[in-house]
DNA sequence: GTAGCCTTGATG
DNA sequence: CATCAAGGCTAC
């Protein structure tokens, strides 16, 4: 392994690339880019782009268009409702807790990649490697063709816009409703959004709304606890690792929720009362980002890298679990909207158990579709890669779990338990879909949608 | 207008 | 009292 960790992980302005001097509007940024900002959204200045509004924005190039580089502002999460409309200096705002919360995970994920490099020096890590050799340091060294956009199997793709804007934006839907149990037919989404939503500092220029949304309010995360060092003697596999190193920025993530329920948001309050979505096609629509994200997590997953068809219906479950994963970050009053609970484990470190859960669920879905859709489909390519893929990652989970939770044996044969729970919990949102589907109540070119019936189709 | 440095003030 | 993310100042 000839990472360089620690250029990895020293933080760039996600704006421009320029180093970061700290947290500013909502993230790491520059310095020059929070003055930017700041100069943008205090004297409500308009700009407008000189080329096609897709300006490359970098070190070099960022005073050339400042049209462009406030949209990358935006796009990549600065908060509007951080500029203070009454310019009061000093003190904190209300994102306190969540830049806290941020900088505790970096330092976990630093601790934890710092401690196995030196680990991996004295020991060669474990690796099962079956022939012909699919083990991971093979797949590290083998770049991904470039082409390996998944096939989603369906026409339907969002906009440049959409893409830019939600590229990462990982909120779903993962709702335990019994089977062909519609949802309360008024129930109210926005009308209470916004009451719970924070009152913005500063006027609003940039949205005709007078509240901002704020999807993180960092106040209500519950309590989990960070451990800010790994435990002495802990081995790291380099799997973990790696899914570690792809993990998207959480803050960013968190940053495109928000970012993406106001703008839903803004679109409902702007529709007539006939045109108003109902609950079911605003979950939808927040699904049908859930399902970009997931791809585009897939597409920077190593394993994924390598396969050249992905198969998104296999996704679901995964879905699920990043939905449950994002629904412990997400504060009460987004949960109450979507009747879901949300999920307290301060025992379990959310960011291992998840990347643990998705990877392994995805990649054994993987396994089992692959064998279904073979019957039909000759995709005999990817099968030994695929199952040993699935091993890898089960071996890994098997030697994590016992080197950092000693004290639990049986966390692994826990963690292998709750698939089928969630599998059900699957199957049951899928019946749901299809049957709103079937009661024509699902938003048209709905991605969930085209995937169930390319789903249906082939297996 | 930009961006580096300075001042401020709530928070723990 | 130290921290640090707001706004302010100013040379360029």
């Amino acid at each position: 392994m000839d990472y360089s960790y620690d250029t990895d992980l020293e933080e760039l302005c996600p704006v421009c690339g320029d180093k970061v001097s700290g947290y500013h509007y909502g993230l790491l940024t520059c310095e020059s880019c929070k003055g930017f900002f700041k100069r943008t959204v205090q004297n409500n200045k308009r700009y407008t782009c000189a080329e096609s509004q897709d300006c490359n924005i970098d070190k070099t190039q960022r005073k050339r268009c400042p049209f462009c580089r406030f949209q990358k502002c935006l796009n990549v999460g600065m908060r509007l409702e951080a500029v203070r409309a009454d310019r009061m200096r000093g003190g904190r705002n209300k994102f306190g807790p969540m830049y806290k919360r941020d900088r505790a995970l970096k330092q976990q994920k630093k601790a934890l990649i710092r401690a196995s490099g030196l680990k991996m020096e004295a020991t060669p890590p474990l690796m099962s490697s079956p022939q012909p050799d699919y083990s991971f340091s093979t797949a590290l060294s083998t770049p991904a063709p470039k082409n390996t956009h998944p096939n989603i199997g369906t026409s339907v793709a969002p906009t440049d816009y959409e893409r830019n804007l939600y590229a990462s934006s990982s909120l779903s839907l993962s709702i335990p409703i019994p089977a062909h149990t519609p949802l309360p037919a008024q129930y109210p989404a926005y009308p209470t959004l916004a009451s719970h939503a924070i009152k913005s500092e500063y006027p609003d220029h940039y949205t005709s709304s007078e509240h901002y949304t704020c999807a993180s309010s960092p106040e209500s995360v519950p309590g989990y606890t960070y451990v800010d060092q790994t435990p002495p003697g802990l081995t790291v596999p380099p799997l973990v690792l790696e899914f570690v190193r792809c993990e998207q920025d959480e803050l960013q993530v968190q940053s495109k929720i928000s970012a993406h329920l106001a703008h839903l948001q803004q679109e409902q309050n702007s529709r007539s009362a006939a045109e108003r979505l109902s609950t079911f096609g605003l979950m939808c629509h927040i699904a049908d980002q859930t399902l970009f994200s997931i791809v585009e997590w897939a597409r920077s997953c190593i394993f994924f890298k390598e396969l050249k068809v992905i198969l998104i219906p296999s996704s679901l479950p995964l879905s699920v679990l990043m939905d449950c994963f994002h629904f412990t970050l997400l504060p009460e009053q987004v949960c109450s909207h979507t009747h879901v609970t949300p999920i307290h484990t301060p025992d379990v470190n959310p960011l291992k158990t998840n990347i643990y859960s998705v990877c392994l669920d995805s990649l054994k879905d993987e396994v089992h579709s692959q064998k279904k859709i073979n019957k039909n489909v000759k995709l005999l390519e990817n099968q030994p890669y695929v199952e040993s893929m699935y091993e890898q990652v089960n071996a890994a989970l098997l030697e994590y779990t016992l080197c950092a939770y000693p004290q639990f044996p049986d966390r692994f044969s826990q963690i292998l338990l709750r698939f089928p729970e969630l599998r059900a919990l699957s199957t049951q949102a899928e019946d749901y879909l299809c049957y709103k589907h079937l009661s024509g109540e699902v938003p048209c070119n709905n991605l969930l949608i085209e995937m169930l019936h390319a789903k249906r189709t082939c297996i």
